[in-house]
DNA sequence: TGCAATATGTAGCGGTCGCTACAATATGGG
DNA sequence: CCCATATTGTAGCGACCGCTACATATTGCA
């Protein structure tokens, strides 16, 4: 079992370079195999079909985020400070493939296809306990739905800047200024 | 000619519904010409290519776009109070098709992909012209960038909506308190 | 060493994709 | 009425899709 896992396991980890590189477009099976060094053929008998191959993909990816993630200061500070934070961390480099990939991720899962809801959830809400673990709020204010707020305007920043509004998303987060009371 | 135009304002009519109800990936040529009540041969004879199909098609559902947040009243007012506006404005129950199809396009205009980021571009734009419109600030103050965050935020809180957290959105936009000075 | 279980290659299935060649029909102006 | 032009149907191209049947090779255990 043992040897199929390693090798289930570098699959992945070639795949998801592939997949963060294409995009869902071109997280077609041939293509996978090609980027895991291995034949179509032997990706179906690592997996069992093509969705098994992309959750599986998907998770791997996750987690690579989560330990990047699980990297930063852990220092609770207010809103207004933490927001830039966490601009300033998915807006490296490294993470501009990561970020296309969770829009597309977030596309797929608001038309209510699997495993991408199921996935995007799983996702969404590593994102909010991150956020929550580092938020310092005023005693009675919500903590999570404080984090919710953080965490939408980097995504909603993040996704301007995906249309061609980089500079315009820098300038508004500028103006981020959320009161950490009420 | 006008013959010709009317047939293909019909059948764009007809596939904006069709993508709407469908997404990106339902946007083959056989598919939108069976939505469209023609056969795939009178499509590509009515439209150069996919392309400019699908260019046109989204552009007819982003004129119906417009023409509903125009007829969003435009009394200025604060950042604070323009927000959920806009929020109730794309949680209608019509709006949301819009918004997934907006979340589709976003992501792949993040790829750089071609219609999108042209199309991608220019319905934001719209977007943040509307907020702008509505938009009532203190001197000084950059407009622009003020209606890029409300619109950052509410972008971000319908993606966290999409991903199954509808509800913590809803918390989190009554936590919006964004000061209308600096 | 023999044999079963595991691993891998080759080939192909039926389907959809964007797009086009070709022929037939309809239509409107001389 | 005749003919050029505009319109429409049929059929199919080559490519890719997810997936599988079948045969062969390799391996580990008795």
């Amino acid at each position: 079992m043992t040897i199929r896992d390693d090798r289930r396991a570098a699959a992945l980890a070639l795949m998801a370079d592939h997949l963060l590189a294409e995009g869902l477009a071109g997280a077609s099976l041939r293509p996978l195999a090609k980027a895991a060094g291995i034949s179509d053929r032997m990706l179906l008998y690592y997996f069992a079909d093509k969705e098994e191959v992309l959750s599986l993909t998907l998770l791997t990816i996750a987690g690579r985020l989560q330990g990047d993630l699980a990297a930063v200061s852990s220092e609770p500070v207010s809103p207004r400070a933490l927001a830039p934070v966490l601009w300033g961390v998915l807006q490296g480099p490294s993470m501009k493939p990561v970020m296309a990939l969770w829009l597309e991720l977030a596309a797929a899962a608001a038309r209510g296809q699997e495993p991408f809801v199921r996935i995007g959830t799983q996702i969404g809400e590593g994102f909010l306990d991150w956020v929550e673990a580092r938020l310092a709020v005023a005693p009675g204010v919500d903590r999570r739905a404080t984090a919710a707020l953080v965490l939408g305007v980097i995504d909603g920043l993040v996704m301007m800047g995906g249309v061609g509004q980089a500079a315009l998303a820098e300038r508004a987060l500028a103006l981020w200024d959320l009161p950490s009371g009420s």
